[in-house]
DNA sequence: GTCTATATCATGATAGAC
DNA sequence: GTCTATCATGATATAGAC
């Protein structure tokens, strides 16, 4: 998932595991099988602990609604285990789930939304109940920009990494990542709701 | 951009321009170089025409600071411009430039930042005068954040889209997912800074 | 089950007639 | 400049020996 499906090739994989080239379609049939039990493998785990961590504090929570932070930590704390593996594995299996979304390949369009099915069903009931005045269709659409947030921030690619102006620190730390980035989409989902006809230059200096 | 960069052939290319194969590399010398070019044409106009909003605002201010609706909608407003193309070309390039930094081929890795480089800093400046108490580190991850939620959104890819529970109304009008993008956006920016230390598990309960 | 060898095909690029 | 024809390469997949 560095070079992406179609530019990976099975030579590639067999070679780099050091086993014989016709391996993969002995086991797996065909390179589009090997590569959905890989998104298999990881994310069906990933997207189990999301679950297991939700239930744990709704459970605590005795029938009361979550906050919003913790319901966001659900979906990402999951996500720094995978990135504790050791390396380069966690890395990439990050690139790999977070550019699951974006790779053009049919074949990965068909067993995402089956993948994701239960998390964006648990999650969404439990922001509906923390955000009660929350319109469906705008709650929707944050979370569909949280998601995106999330997958981009995990494929590692950065739109300001090259340029010289903005070095950041802590590159490499995804904890600290995360500990910033929750803030960040808390705030985006309890945003005030946009005035149904916005004028096209905004009044603005709202936060001078 | 809708089957990626190696994905695409230059027979298909050719093919659906009704001319010869043999007319990408004559023209343009190699496949590479064609892509370079188009990204080029693309991503130009849509980010000068997002630095010449800026210039506008920040000459009505007056050397006040901007506020970050505006800021934002600087970002914003040029891709809406692109998206009101004649189909399918508007809704193709928003893939394209949003799939760019996602796309794994090496080439654009090489080409993106020297397209991107004026506008962020540019837009770094001007945050940085609109939120003043901001560190620096904080600030260059909300606009990695920020980059990244507007990349996704305009890939048109989507978690949520086919999960039953979630079925939007308003799916293909870019202006009214902006409308909703902005004040995300917005607050997200705003965001209290996260505490130095957090405990492992949040207090929550804030929104109830 | 694992390997070698190979079938079959699509790709990017080029040579050379016109 | 534009076309046809073709090359060299690397892809997935499979047949068949061991």
């Amino acid at each position: 998932m560095q070079q992406g499906y179609v530019a990976t090739s099975l030579r590639g994989i067999t070679a780099k595991a050091g086993v014989n080239l016709a391996a993969v379609n002995y086991h797996f049939g065909c390179k589009e099988a090997l590569i959905r039990e890989v998104f298999e493998r990881r994310l069906g785990p990933l997207n189990a602990a999301r679950i297991a961590h939700l239930d744990k504090l709704e459970a605590a929570a005795r029938g009361r609604p979550l906050g919003i932070e913790q319901i966001i930590e659900a979906i990402v704390a999951p996500v720094l285990h995978v990135s504790k593996e050791p390396r380069p594995r966690g890395t990439i299996s990050l690139q790999l789930l977070g550019r699951a979304f974006s790779e053009p390949a049919e074949t990965l369009r068909e067993i995402l939304p089956a993948q994701y099915r239960e998390v964006v069903i648990r999650f969404k009931q439990a922001l509906t109940r923390a955000l009660p005045d929350m319109p469906d269709q705008e709650l929707i659409w944050r979370m569909h920009f949280m998601f995106g947030t999330l997958s981009y921030t995990m494929t590692g690619n950065d739109a300001l990494k090259l340029i010289a102006t903005c070095n950041r620190e802590d590159g490499d730390d995804a904890v600290a990542i995360m500990r910033r980035l929750i803030p960040f989409l808390a705030a985006g989902l309890r945003a005030p709701l946009p005035a149904l006809q916005i004028k096209r230059s905004l009044p603005g200096r709202r936060a001078a």
